[in-house]
DNA sequence: CCTATAGTTCCCAAGTATTGAACTACGGAA
DNA sequence: TTCCGTAGTTCAATACTTGGGAACTATAGG
């Protein structure tokens, strides 16, 4: 049996425009925390950044196959635009599609983040990822 | 075998405050379109609304069950506080407090809202829409 | 008491998430 | 070219979550 994906891994990525990107998926994307912090962390790199990198840089240690699920999610619901480079996947936030379809939205999810992290955990976090 | 939830009825319902009330809690619980669409809905009705109300006001027919769940869910993530008098459980949306928390947050979703739903749709909410 | 109404809890089927293993794809070195 | 290393995807198995029917509690009004 042939494997079935055969030739699906370079078909492009899907991303939604207008009335494709829809609250309840924005929503449901950055209600898990980790997406959040994906998130918040490519806000910070806006020429964009892999998977492997923005795992280290969260702080946070997980297999492969979960934070390409969690791109997956973050990218069907709007929120980042991915494109290949070489054997990369280079994801950045797609800022001005979600200002121009829910404006303020994203960035009060924002301001919500850093006013329930202390400033001492995201310092904390960098650190970790610099020291691995 | 007797009842393993008797008498667990009446007991205090749980109403989370200060950091009980965490963004991801409220993330989740805005992000299903049912329990938003109750939100949007209590947020009209500030004296509050009950459970069968509520459900009937949004124009969607969901077992007693099911709302119930998603009733609870909004509970403990700190959206809204509900309070039983006689059979009914009226509840409401805990403005104060989520602004104190969060400012602009539910402002910022609810916008988003009535921006994805134009209020002509808004009037015959019975069919979630198909479109993708 | 009885009946109606409001909501909760339990349980199970159906759905979703997580993750190791197997895989594709690309770039560079030999 | 072929082989190797790295990056990410897909699949499958298992673990977890959710929706809703049935059974239940609680209260109000006869």
């Amino acid at each position: 049996m042939p494997p079935r994906y055969h030739r699906l891994m370079t078909r492009p990525l899907s991303h939604p425009d207008g009335a494709g990107v829809t609250l309840a998926g924005l929503l449901f994307a950055l209600a898990d925390p980790v997406r959040l912090a994906i998130v918040r962390e490519l806000l910070k790199s806006p020429a964009g950044l892999n998977c492997t990198e923005t795992t280290a840089r969260i702080g946070l240690s997980m297999p492969k196959s979960t934070c390409s699920q969690h791109y997956r999610i973050l990218r069907e619901s709007g929120l980042i635009a991915s494109e290949r480079r070489g054997t990369e996947l280079v994801s950045r936030v797609r800022a001005q599609l979600l200002t121009e379809r829910f404006p303020g939205l994203l960035e009060s999810v924002i301001a919500a983040y850093e006013r329930e992290r202390p400033a001492a955990l995201r310092r904390r976090a960098s650190r970790v990822s610099a020291a691995g």
